[in-house]
DNA sequence: GGGAAAAAGTGGTTAGTAGTGGTTTTTTGT
DNA sequence: ACAAAAAACCACTACTAACCACTTTTTCCC
């Protein structure tokens, strides 16, 4: 099972591909034999998430199954679904980002690629730093969240 | 259980290196084989987590069970586990830490490597000293610790 | 609709740099 | 003065970023 970890910063090359750091390389060449799926993030943060082949073949019947008539539900579908690019990683370990997903994530130049467990998320570096500096909303914590100790 | 106290000036060498305080070294030696695993820390003070591989471990699952519907807790897991890097100490005892924690931290050539119980804080010596000079809220203090005699 | 030109995609190569491991020297503590 | 540890230093490896050449697709004009 995977369970990605750590940020990398990467560059975007004028032709809109990047080079997957070659550690992760390794991890996703054994994991799927390097065929991932790029797809747009549901939630508010516009950035990409990346998959390995499994792990979205897992999740993609969840989203498909979801009840259509609700408007959040559609919503996934269409971001998930919609947006989702199959994709392998050429002979130098890299990947073309789809031009649509390119603006969606409003990716330039620099991008962040962040591990998250099962999938990793793909920054403009730019919108990650932004992110980071946000203040936190320590309001709506989750009770579960609230009993951590770090 | 790993209990560390104390704190120890260290310098990072140019390549972004650190080289573990003997003591220390040998306890982390026998309590996880070297293996440890740093982090960013989530609270708004810029410093970097550094947990040996059983507490992380035991850390990890738990944050990764967070409902990430929630704000809170997606900020929580994209802290802790996209800026998670598992390591071992080489032979001379050093780490290197990823220029993305390097960045995050804001380490320069001097830090500050804080025992904190089950974890270690490891700070710029210039952003510690900073902290230490500021004046603390103690409007906001929970009952448990109204009730220390120190 | 056909053809030329431009843009985008693909693949490979190379030079510079960051990572790695080890060694030597200096410092510190006993 | 000696032993141990920290700091500085050096050499090697491997990755990345940038570059270049070629192919395919699209666009636009005639």
């Amino acid at each position: 099972m995977s369970n990605f970890l750590g940020s990398h910063a990467i560059n975007m090359d004028a032709k809109g591909r990047l080079a997957i750091p070659a550690k992760l390389r390794e991890e996703l060449a054994e994991l799927c034999g390097g065929r991932i799926v790029l797809t747009a993030n549901a939630d508010e943060e516009r950035c990409l998430l990346v998959y390995p082949e499994a792990e979205w073949e897992e999740l993609r019947p969840k989203i498909e199954a979801l009840p259509n008539m609700n408007k959040a539900a559609r919503r996934l579908q269409r971001l998930l679904l919609g947006n989702a690019a199959p994709m392998e990683l050429d002979s130098a370990g890299r990947i073309l980002i789809p031009p649509t997903l390119r603006s969606y994530a409003h990716l330039e130049k620099k991008l962040m690629l962040i591990g998250q467990g099962k999938k990793l998320e793909l920054w403009s570096e730019e919108r990650w730093f932004a992110w980071l500096d946000e203040s936190s909303d320590d309001d709506d914590m989750p009770p579960e969240m609230e009993a951590l100790s770090l």
